[in-house]
DNA sequence: TTAAATTAGTTGTACATACAAAATAGAAAG
DNA sequence: CTTTCTATTTTGTATGTACAACTAATTTAA
């Protein structure tokens, strides 16, 4: 039979390289106890402190409604500060947060050495600025 | 500060990359009344009546439990049937999903014109190569 | 020929994420 | 000013997906 879509349709490759590389990511960030997406949103609130919820929401490329989401598991667990502006809302770091930061910085390194190790070093970069381009792409369309 | 992460880590462009194609395609299987997984699932069995989970599963890349739940959804809407057969389970198409199969692969076509007229024929052909050659890596490593 | 190991599938539960609708605040227009 | 419009966030709800633990069937080995 002609399956050969699960080959060639990009939906279908994209989602699959997205599962494989997420386990990866899961595995690598277990020492900070978060899920990578996690870790990666403390990065961006410790080095903009008091960015809005908007922007946070635009660079991770994710719904408002996600984002409330996670700043809602962050504040939980004191990862992370809101501060209330009018219709806006500021989030901040907190001393666990800065804390975790080199140990987030530490799982990034070892995520991207991992898969490194596996795709080699400059398919890996090209593979993910070629990915990039065409998201941004696809996005604007 | 440094988010270069956002644009350099396979982890956040490919899930990215993945949001932005699963959008696109779960408009143009509007017409189909399903989201483009159970579409393509849908033509797996077409295909190959009497297929089982596991092997669905595998050409899926999803995981058994998850394969369950998508069967579990297709029967109940009588686009599915199963057959247990000892410890296996076959699944067989229906009368339904046979009918369907058509606007399914009207939806299929519609979805790899709508990417590649963003993305060019090409460009587009040779990601989802690249992104299957670095699945199928990731997934053995 | 029974006991142990393996395999296929299911179930409970959890998480990331989205959309649509509601709430709230601020800005613009009358 | 007050009404209307717009922008930001939140909430309710739904979906896709996974993992771990379980059940049931088959195979292997004692």
């Amino acid at each position: 039979m002609d399956d050969s879509f699960l080959r060639t349709c990009l939906f279908f490759t994209s989602n699959r390289l997205s599962r494989a590389i997420t386990k990866i990511a899961e595995e690598q960030f277990a020492s900070t106890g978060l899920s990578p997406m996690y870790g990666y949103l403390i990065l961006l609130v410790n080095g903009t402190p008091g960015i809005t919820q908007k922007e946070l929401a635009e660079k991770l490329s994710v719904t408002p409604s996600t984002l409330t989401r996670f700043i809602d598991k962050l504040e939980g667990r004191h990862l992370a500060e809101r501060k209330v502006q009018g219709k806006t809302v500021l989030v901040y770091p907190t001393e666990k947060s800065k804390e975790l930061e080199v140990t987030i910085r530490a799982a990034s390194r070892k995520l991207k050495e991992s898969y490194s190790a596996v795709l080699g070093l400059d398919d890996a970069s090209k593979l993910s600025d070629d990915i990039l381009a065409s998201s941004e792409l696809l996005e604007k369309r």
